[in-house]
This record gives C-alpha cells, structure tokens and sequence, in this order.
RNA sequence: GCGAGUGUAGCUCAGUUGGUUAGAGUACCGGACUGUGACUCCGGGUGUCGCGGGUUCGAAUCCCGUCACUCGCCCCA
C-alpha cells in the first residue's frame, strides 16, 4: 500500500459528490419506476465466464479491463464490468423467463481497469434498464423514451444529442460483415495500426475509428442500410417511427456500432460534447441472441446502460442539503434538555442540529455553517419561565414559544 | 496498453537565471463580543513543495525513477 492514496482509477463520494450521485440515481430510479420497471440488485461479482461468453471473446473489455481473480474456493471470479450479463444469468437462474415480459432498473459500481481520465474511472457507477421479451420495435423505442425523460429531469437534456443505428438481425450483421471485411481487406495498406487489427478483432469497429486517413476509407466504405434485410428494414423504420410520434430529436449515424458483441437491431448513444472524449453518457440497443448464448430460453431483450459519474458532471449545480433548525443550549439546565426537544422535533420531521460542546457563539457559528434556519435558545431564564427562545437566522427576529408549542411555531422552517 | 502535460497550505494558485526563514486569497483557529451567527476589525501558517534517488556549497526550481491526476489515442458509461 503507498501511503494514504485510494486505488487508482478510484474515487471518495464526498458528501456533495454523493448528493450529485444521488439526485442521478434518484432521478433515474423515479422515472423507471413510473415506466413500469423493477428494481433489483444482482451481486457485485460473478463467475468469470458469465462475462466471458456474452461481452465477446476479443472485446477489450473482456481481453485486458476486467478485474479477475481465482477466490479461496479456486473458482475464476470477476468483477462486473457492466450489468447485463449478470441481469441475464440472473433471470435464467431464477427461471424469470416464465414471466415475461420482464422491466428491471438497477444501479451500483461497476469494475474496469481501464486508463483513468476524466469521467472514465475504474470503479464507477452506471445506472441500467433491461426489458425482456418483447420483440416489438416500441420496446426499443420505450427504453430511449426513458433515457429521454431521465436526462431531461436532470436538466442536461440540452447538452446531449442521440445517436442511432441499425445492427440488423444476425443475418444482416454477417453479411454486411463480410462485405465490409473484403472491403477494407482490399485497402488494408492504407488502414492505420489500429484498425489493421480491428479487421481481424472486430471490423465493426473501424467505422468508429478517428483516424483521419481510416474516415476516409470509411466515407466510401459499404453501408449498413445496404445489407440490412427486409425484416431487419422494417424493425429500424418502426423504431424511428415510434421516435418520431413521440417527438424524439435523433440522428441517425451508420458508424454507430457497440463495444459488446450480444447487439443486434437496434444501437444507440446519448452523447455529449462536453466531457471530453468520453461523451457517451446513455449507451444501449437490443439484444435479442444473449439470454439463449447463456443457456436460456431464446428471449428478445433491449436495454442500456447509464454512466453516473458522467451525468453528474453535467448537473449545473450540486443540490443543497436540506436547512436544519439548530438546538442552542446554553447552562446545564439546556443541555439536559435539549436531546429531548431534538428528538421531539425530529420525531415531527425536523432535520435538527444539536451540538455538543462550546459557547453560545460558537454553536450559533456552527448553526449559520450548516446551513440552520432558525436557532433555538434554551437558557436558564428560558428554562425557567417554560419557554425557548427563537431565532430566525435568515431575519435576525427573535420570538419566545412555550416549550410545548415548540413544534408548531418550527413548522414553518420544515418545508 | 501508447503519447504528452501537471503535482507547492483543507481549497484555488504565486514562487525570478538554483540562493538564505516558501507566499497570497479563501477556508480554518483564537480574540474584539464571559446570552447571539451571517457582516466588520485584530491576531495566528496549519506545509515530508506527491514520493524516492541524483547533481550542487546550496534544490520547490535541474536530472533520473516512481506514484497520482489531466489531455489525446485506445476503449466505453
């Protein structure tokens, strides 16, 4: 361990980063909720091969980030890289599948051991929708919906743009594979480095590639709308359809394909420009192969995954926490009873500040500091005469209230 | 995994061609104000200059290594 530093790639969720998390999270869990969603939670970890199998032999992901381990048991363990897989190993497991059609929400950390940059670490929070069994185009138009709504209750929805495409069927995507790989076989000289073992790896990637001399084979390269058949045609015009009578803002861009092998149909990205180069905030699209590649039964599914991290840099602000009312007792007589009022006004619903030591300055600093509202004064004369005093902090009035009318005249400091 | 940049107080940063005791703002602590915060005034530096080694009479400054972060590539949320 050198010396006192986290991990790297990982990060403290410091009380104002976690209330920006959680206003991601909250949001997201509100709005899945009111689409009819589930949530649900799946373990950290996982046998390797859950991962292994679904995410593709040679994604990066699988191949050099996922962090793998052999536990006391000798079994090969991995931590999540992303939830899908685990979602789909968990409906299996459970025999879920009888009940379909299914719509999870989940959130948590998920693991990669990637180059840490801004908004790309290696532990890291995603926010996931899942819907299982339902073939029809309005699922996938749904779960973007969702993403829609969920970015426009953050209040970023004007900084990010969607981005769609069309995998095709599996039919579609090995023909148009093919035509692409004799394509770019055919220039292969001009390819960069990266992309000549793209070709081999994944080809689909390189229509992602920035390379300026790979973007000007990829300009002449063969569509993806060419090799698209006619039921894989018909899918991506509903979808864009149902986008449309929804008044969804999209564009369609035929370089879009996905990191994960399990796409098929449907792709797509919510993207930013004001984070770099990691500007993927929402990624997704259909998945209709995965749940049978594990062993299930064969089941249409759609989803996407949302980067928490990356959506909380967007908030403009971080919110504030809620405005306490502050118990200043002042002599021994306040101190013994100011745990009881505290606790009589939370009890009320009050968000209370009770300090423990100082004097009456200092505990009315500490009652500005966080944020207090109103300060109540317990001293001896107070005490005495059956009162507290009062203080409103924003107005500097003061108002004696008899102890027992202590929670009616806070009332107004609760909302 | 590749290339480049940065690293000084809790935070944001200044620090000359290497030079003696490392600074500012803010935050923080104490006091003016032993029953009143926010405002004002006074006082206080709280530091392994990321870490380790080297060059030098002398290193925050130059060199090497290392760690972390940032930017780009790669990849992806």
């Amino acid at each position: 361990m050198e010396k006192l530093q986290p991990v790297r790639g990982t990060h403290d969720l410091l009380p104002d980063d976690l209330r920006r998390h959680r206003v991601v999270t909250d949001t997201a869990r509100e709005w899945t909720e009111r689409y009819g969603y589930a949530e649900l939670a799946t373990p950290v970890f996982e046998f390797t091969e859950v991962f292994q199998r679904t995410l593709g032999e040679t994604t990066d992901v699988v191949t050099k980030e996922m962090y793998t381990f052999v536990d006391r048991g000798g079994d090969s363990i991995t931590l999540r890289p992303e939830f899908t897989a685990g979602i789909v190993r968990a409906l299996i497991s459970n025999g879920l599948a009888q009940q379909l059609p299914l719509k999870f929400f989940c959130t948590g950390p998920v693991f990669r051991h990637e180059r840490p940059q801004k908004g790309r670490m290696r532990q890291f929070h995603q926010i996931n929708v899942e819907v299982f069994g339902v073939a029809d185009p309005g699922a996938d138009v749904e779960v973007i919906a969702l993403g829609q709504d969920i970015l426009a209750a953050l209040g970023v929805a004007p900084q990010v743009q969607l981005e769609i495409n069309s995998l095709g069927d599996s039919d579609s995507r090995t023909a148009y594979r093919d035509v692409l790989v004799d394509y770019f076989t055919a220039n292969a000289p001009d390819l960069s480095d990266d992309s000549k073992t793209r070709l081999i790896k994944n080809p689909l990637r390189i229509l992602d590639s920035k390379d300026p001399d790979d973007r000007k084979l990829v300009a002449d390269a063969p569509k993806f709308a060419d090799s698209l058949n006619a039921e894989s045609q018909d899918f991506f015009a509903a979808v864009r359809a149902g986008l449309d009578a929804l008044g969804i803002a999209y564009t369609v861009n035929d370089r879009l394909v996905r990191g994960f092998d399990y796409y098929s149909h449907t792709a797509f990205e919510f993207t930013t420009t004001a984070l770099g180069a990691q500007g993927t905030v929402i990624g997704g699209g259909r998945y209709d192969g995965l749940v049978s590649v594990m062993g299930g039964p064969a089941t249409p599914a759609v989803g996407w995954g949302g980067g928490v991290e990356r959506l909380a840099l967007l908030l403009a602000a971080a919110p504030q926490p809620h405005h306490p009312v502050a118990i200043v007792p002042v002599g021994e007589q306040g101190e013994a009873l100011a745990p009881k009022i505290a606790r009589d006004l939370r009890s009320h619903g009050h968000r209370v500040e009770l300090g423990f030591s100082g004097s009456l300055a200092k505990r009315m600093k500490r009652a500005d500091k966080v944020g207090a509202r109103a300060a109540v004064l317990l001293g001896d004369d107070e005490i005495a005469k059956g009162i507290a005093t009062v203080r409103d902090l924003a107005h500097g009035t003061q108002t004696e209230v008899p102890l027992d009318r202590l929670v009616d005249a806070l009332q107004v400091y609760l909302q």
